[in-house]
DNA sequence: TCTTACGATACCCACCAGGTATCAGCCCAG
DNA sequence: CTGGGCTGATACCTGGTGGGTATCGTAAGA
């Protein structure tokens, strides 16, 4: 029995992604043929059935399911070992260019506590030179899962911190932010209740996996689109307390009463045997009761 | 750039553990040659040097350290990939044989605790059946990560918890174990000071990463052999206080006042979509209150 | 019934993984 | 300093297989 290429599970997890041999195909650049004997060959080789085709379409079985999601965290698995090495690499020989780390952080969110962390950072006699990666709504989370990113700012409810060892570094409220001359904007405080249901002001669509849930809101994508949306008066949206760094002058802010919490937490892959990364993750801790205090027992 | 592919991994992770290209080979089961172009390849491929063949033996870059790691990591979770498949595979379309888990423990280890689990976890009502698979040493650990096993019943200090989502299930002190006959089998504590550096009675040592610390006491590999030279009275061991169940007759045990505690863990991999091993975890942590209330509080 | 769509099959080629034979540097024995 | 042995690299060959094109079988829709 030998083992699973990466090669086969990227293949099945194209056709499993697409449930579509054709397009799957197109995506991986190769022709059908080939993908449907490969996909073949792979469930001789397992001994399973991964994949329903009755006609009207491919689906996945219990056991292609299982696949799909195992064989993501293999290939990101070997996609960082593979980066890291890359990187480990070009600082190793040539004289001693200083260890590099690359820190993934949602744009925009949480600023000023990454300009703390940096600035903190930068002060420690040893730091290394930190890499700062922006990526947008859950893109920092994969980039820590398949090396790209050496640690990154992750924040709950949005990232899942399934894998990765974190401290929690900041806990924030949320704001409902609403065109400055909305009647609701001159509340001093607004509930769930409040907000969920306004007719001339439903809330803004984020796509979640890709995809958006329906709802009568607006469609957004960015944080740019989804301000003007807003100062238009067309669109309301729930976010972060820091998230007062990019409000404009129509915009208002509201603080939520009942609203779940944000955590943002600095998680970094569970082995990792980088010195400076260390650092950096002490350097983090040591924020913690500037914003905090005591927050481990708050839990 | 095309991805590296799991049989270069397992070669470089080979020759990395061998340090020496002909042995490497030989337990690949294929001739020299071919390995070291394979090697030669992935270092072109990932453009950074992983070893250093400087005559007079082969040594890991520092590169090569960091593939080394991730290496490990990565092709665990592609063989995890391959086994959760064919498992999932097995219990899949015919007729619904319930699903299966299957949980690692160390052998002879919390073996109440495991009765206690097992007997709760069966009195559910939707209970899956439950394979035990007892490892050595560390071993529960590798067959968590390496798709062997579902679960696993993990030990801090001696195994780690990295990459794995845990509840701890006991805390439990140590004892020293000892010849009944001996003067110190008498006492009613002893402290690490009292047992550290009794010249007759040297403490027994065991494998870590495969090899032996230096020191005076007897190499032991497994309880059996262990208890038989306790009960000659040629060593003694430190152990947790639940191996009280495989004591013989000719051995005494005396609570350690001063020793660090063990903790015991039930640890799953962090996506884990399965129905039955939630469960098992659910039923798993209403055990808690029986051993240690409120022990999340004591950390 | 004809068309269309999609996955499977048949067949072919070219590449490369792996084998054997051999070379090349280094160490040690004498 | 010279020859043998050890170890990794190189040269060259072969077979398996990954990938391509052409085509088929079948089910759904017009």
């Amino acid at each position: 029995m030998d083992a699973l290429e990466t090669r086969e599970l990227r293949y099945f997890i194209a056709v499993a992604e697409e449930l579509h041999f054709g397009r799957a195909a197109e995506r991986l650049g190769m022709a059908q043929p080939p993908l449907s004997r490969a996909i073949q060959r792979l469930e001789k080789r397992l001994g399973v059935c991964l994949l329903d085709r009755d006609r009207r379409g491919v689906r996945l079985t219990g056991a292609g399911q299982v696949l799909l999601h195992e064989g993501r965290a293999a290939l990101d698995a070997t996609a960082a070992a593979a980066r890291r090495t890359r990187r480990s690499g070009s600082t190793d020989h040539p004289g001693g260019s200083r260890e590099r780390l690359v820190i993934a952080v949602k744009a925009a969110a949480s600023h000023d506590l990454l300009q703390r962390l940096l600035d903190a950072y930068a002060a420690e006699p040893d730091a290394a030179e930190i890499e700062v990666l922006a990526g947008g709504f859950t893109e920092q989370e994969q980039m820590l899962r398949d090396g790209r990113a050496d640690v990154a700012l992750l924040i709950a409810p949005f990232n899942s911190l399934a894998g990765f060892d974190s401290e929690e570094l900041l806990t924030e409220g949320r704001i409902a932010v609403l065109p400055a001359r909305h009647p609701l904007a001159t509340r001093k405080f607004l509930s769930m209740a409040d907000i969920s249901d306004v007719p001339d002001l439903p809330i803004a669509r984020w796509p979640r996996h890709g995809a958006y849930a329906p709802g009568p809101g607006p469609e957004v994508r960015d944080h740019t689109q989804l301000a003007q949306l807003i100062a238009l008066g067309r669109t309301m949206a729930v976010v972060p307390d820091s998230a007062r760094t990019w409000l404009w002058h129509e915009h208002a802010a509201v603080p939520l009463t009942d609203a779940p919490p944000v955590h943002t937490h600095i998680a970094w892959p569970p082995h990792s045997r980088s010195l400076a990364l260390a650092g950096l993750i002490r350097t983090a801790t040591r924020l913690i009761p500037d914003t905090a205090p005591t927050a481990a027992t708050m839990e």
